[in-house]
DNA sequence: CATTTAAAATGAATGAAACTCATTATACGG
DNA sequence: CCGTATAATGAGTTTCATTCATTTTAAATG
């Protein structure tokens, strides 16, 4: 709380506004947000009341803060995650892996997202550029040749965030630990079946000839309606 | 708001709990959980304020009761809209374009499902309950030898409905109306390809070959930690 | 340094809504 | 028709989010 740098008066209010925002998604983690009173949240961040309000709006709107960092990290990790040199589907499996990893370990931030004004635009907006990441890698892997020119990526954006987030509600109802599987499963699924994820690196070649195959079998039976593979979703 | 019997008493206390539960729902649909007053809500249930607080212990309570018969409604309308004697296929079809058809039709109602006591257990029976249609459709595949034996229903639950969710999040979004093409493309994800979906129906068939071959594929990499074919989840 | 001026921080006061409960109205059995 | 029990009422209480007049701290000036 103090071992960032008070030299500058920027730096000074960088720190205080992060302490609140520490201190927001703690308490809003710990007892939801509408059990979150701002009396306390201000107290753990060692501020008056009224000091949070010079930062923040409002209560929601200091919960878009704590959302839109976090997806903003999140953003940033998923980058660092992700192998530049790796396959396509290796770079899938890696998102995935940290994707189900972080949901799962920052639940309960996860689910404040969804009490983040569900109307105003341009709340979202980082959960919308995290998703990207995923658009980035399947565009590459058109691009290498990895992937058939005309993948739905939009689709296929909405079969992976979807079934990873929804599997990971599944998991936390059955207080079940994070599990590695559930990636591995949904790319056999979308990305059709690999020897990559079979621990041994058996034939060292991950089978792109399947990706390639699973896919135009897909497509085959996409109807013209993919407008998604834009990028601009959620 | 008065067509129904007031005969009995128990008809009478019935029609009173509809009924402000139907000016519950209006409320939250109008202008969300945070936005609606105890007061307003009262007031077009035409009753006191105080007398929704006999019916439900609190503002909380009163959304848990909305959401709750929204989800029983749901898996009533789901077991109407499935023949029982189309093929796993066909009723995984049905209970898709059902399930997309309405979560998006009824959008606010759904997302007040997450802001339902995200925690306390026993409040989302209802949803549990309504996902087990899905089960129910697969275990029947099972038992008909359209599907294989080993069938990772649980988790092939979680492709569907986290897709479904993420879709109708996606066209909700951008504004887009309901989209048949989601469920048939899910069904080619999840269950293999087939012409069902075409719509001339050239091959009569719909290709039953199709769907054990592409369970089989991908059963081949599921991890035996499918725990949860069982039915409890969501 | 002392002094002025501006920016930040404070917390008591305000207002809005959820929730309670003493009172009143309604239904029902005898 | 009366007495009792059950249901309904809405004025009053309580609990916060939010505001803003006042105080404290920092920066600028000479």
């Amino acid at each position: 709380m103090s071992a960032t740098p008070r030299h500058t008066s920027r730096a000074r209010v960088e720190a205080k506004e992060s302490s609140i925002l520490d201190a927001a998604e703690k308490t809003f983690a710990e007892v939801g947000f509408d059990g979150a009173k701002v009396a306390d949240i201000a107290r753990a961040a060692s501020v008056a009341e009224g000091t949070v309000y010079l930062y923040y709006q409002n209560k929601q709107d200091l919960l878009a803060g704590v959302v839109g960092r976090f997806w903003t990290q999140l953003t940033l990790g998923a980058e660092a995650a992700i192998e530049p040199d790796a396959t396509t589907r290796e770079q899938l499996e890696q998102l995935g892996q940290y994707h189900l990893n972080s949901i799962l370990d920052q639940f309960e931030v996860v689910s404040l997202t969804y009490r983040a004004r569900p109307q105003q635009e341009q709340d979202l907006d980082q959960v919308r550029e995290y998703v990207r990441v995923f658009d980035r890698i399947m565009q590459r892997g058109v691009d290498r040749g990895e992937l058939p020119k005309d993948t739905p990526i939009g689709k296929l954006r909405d079969v992976f965030f979807g079934t990873l987030e929804f599997s990971a509600r599944t998991l936390k109802l059955r207080e079940r630990p994070y599990d590695h599987s559930v990636v591995t499963n949904l790319l056999a699924i979308i990305v059709g079946s690999s020897d990559a994820a079979s621990g041994a690196p058996k034939g060292k070649e991950p089978s792109n000839r399947d990706l390639m195959n699973a896919l135009k079998s897909i497509k085959k039976h996409l109807k013209v309606t993919d407008n998604s593979s834009s990028s601009d979703s959620f």
